[in-house]
DNA sequence: GGCGAAAATCAAAGCGCTTTGGAAAATGCC
DNA sequence: GGCATTTTCCAAAGCGCTTTGATTTTCGCC
């Protein structure tokens, strides 16, 4: 069932037909509950290929992975961030179109994207520091929000991200409130920029409180289970070891919650930990009392605001770029207390 | 930069021009040389819109994702299954496509994709048992590929799935030959095909063996870490407490072990752990040697094939179902022991 | 009842590509 | 060289929709 088709079994045009359907003024009342009617009753649906076509518009929107050959690692967080996003999407009506890009090809590919013409706009996902990508994606004109931001990039874009940095230096300095001045850094890979704005976060902590930074107390890392157990087992085998270790992952959380307990000791007696918790629905930190002390902020919500500002970007082409910054809230649980003595 | 443009300056015909970057032989080697460069020089791709209103095809393969309103989870296991089958379309030149649709209209949204136009095919997520949208997919027409089975769907059709009744049966006869009796299953929601299924591996263990199936060792949920330690934390109170937990997902086992920790008891000496275990990239079980006996199979590696099976599917529609049926590995690892006498 | 303006409808062009049916150029063969 | 083939190229139609510009119908009003 076309357009054709629906026409001439209303006997009308397919102009009156499209116009009623798009809710255009020019067309009776009568006439389009009449064809509304029919379109239903028929089960027409538009060919979104053609639309597309005709309107120049795709109606879809683009995520973009950046895959690099060395770290083969899925994201933890995409889920959660395209299932916020895909409700947005789905109110607008719009496709969502994934999209994994080997990072050493990434110009041409987002070339590639904004020629073929499957995409209005892109979400950026990963952003390192100084994102090159963000001045190509101008540069070429394809709307686009970053989730997340790039340091050392001076261009106006829309983002949305976390305070990370605010989030960090807080979550330290509850720690260091705590007592605590042996506080291990279990960070993500710090080329990406959140990584990057968790560690100033955290060193602004320890020097606003006079503690000196110690490079040996410091990782970055993939952000896996094992890291956090390796890390946190060679750490905790030294003389003077950590009283409590800031992570950038509930799951590596978890893994430094296996040394701890390997190495005979006590979560929050004698370890603390306090970690980033982006709210997955798979590993919730908790039902009642949260295991974790933590900086929560959902990513999903963040998928969802992201989708929107992009959506509105796209709408409203001459608007200024947005962006957004989200707080983490600092969620008390049963992984902190006060240093041991 | 149109085919009508690069035809103009090259001086020949749009046909001639398309023929030449499509490959077909009515084009001398010297113009399609000739073509060729011109495009590249020119940076000339495609519009795909255009490209797939012309052939029929989308170039693009929808993945549908149910989400129910119950159940705001997001399935872990997604991201990396998208992974596997990205790389897969990325060879071939395809698009992927994300759907999240609820599952109270599924119906409509099948036939929705199915006339927008926009997939050639479609991956089904999550499948249930006798699940109706493999005889809706069927008689609309479109091809697919199930992620899973469906128990009680007696048509023929394509689907990669895990043995997960051979796994689990091996898995729980594994842990009766160490010994153990009172064997727990964490399952996940049992409607689900998958989760169905490796209760009837583990019931056909235990009865295999003389075990009577108790059903207060049983449990069937969203396979989260509260869930697994929480069904733990209330077994491992009883004074008949099981000496040993099946769990269906690795998160799940996580909290399992946390809860044997919290009652002060020793992981593989009083209470053992096998899982299921997808081999996530961001949860890795262990390095070296595994942290959790484990029935691995690699839901990256079932992506990257459904996607191969499901685009040799639409270049040869004629051919009959495809079929795959993977095997996970038994790993042992420090999560299992004898049981405690 | 008849005029002009407004409302409702339509025919046709166009979006960028593929593909059919044909024409022109090159080639083979006697 | 002249004919039939084969090779190479082209013009135009068509994919299913939107939208422009024109046309028809309806309505208000004197």
């Amino acid at each position: 069932m076309n357009l054709k088709q629906l026409s001439e079994h209303l006997n009308l045009s397919q102009t009156t037909v499209s116009r009623a359907l798009n809710g255009y003024p020019e067309v009776s009342e009568s006439t389009r509950t009449r064809v509304l009617k029919a379109a239903q009753d028929l089960n027409y649906r538009p060919n979104l290929r053609a639309k597309g076509l005709a309107t120049g518009r795709a109606l879809a929107i683009g995520h973009v992975i950046p895959v690099s050959n060395q770290h083969e690692m899925v994201n933890p967080v995409f889920g959660d961030f395209i299932a916020g996003a895909g409700e947005s999407y789905a109110r607008a009506g719009y496709d969502m179109m994934l999209k994994l890009v080997p990072d050493r090809d990434e110009t041409r590919a987002y070339e590639d994207i904004q020629a073929r013409g499957t995409v209005d706009g892109i979400i950026v996902h990963g952003p390192v520091i100084n994102d090159e990508r963000i001045a190509l994606l101008s540069r070429i004109g394809l709307p686009f929000v970053v989730h997340g931001r790039s340091t050392d990039v001076n261009l106006p874009y829309s983002w949305i991200d976390v305070n990370n940095r605010g989030a960090f230096e807080r979550g330290t300095q509850f720690l260091i409130e705590l007592g605590h001045k042996r506080i291990a850094l279990l960070n993500g890979l710090e080329h990406m920029d959140f990584a990057f704005r968790r560690r100033k976060g955290y060193e602004t902590a320890l020097r606003n409180h006079g503690i000196s930074i110690d490079a040996s107390l410091m990782r970055s890392e993939e952000m896996t289970e094992n890291y956090g157990y390796r890390a946190a087992k060679e750490m905790l085998a030294r003389s003077q070891k950590p009283t409590a270790f800031v992570c950038s992952s509930i799951i590596t959380a978890i893994g430094v919650r296996r040394a701890i307990h390997e190495a005979g000791l006590v979560l929050a007696r004698d370890v603390s930990i306090i970690t980033h918790d982006d709210a997955l629905s798979y590993l919730e930190n908790g039902d009642d009392v949260p295991i974790f002390t933590a900086l929560r902020s959902s990513v999903r919500y963040a998928g969802s605001e992201a989708a929107d500002m992009l959506l509105s970007l796209i709408a409203l082409p001459q608007k200024a770029p947005k962006t957004r910054l989200l707080e983490a809230d600092l969620i008390i649980g049963r992984s902190t207390g006060p240093a041991a003595t």
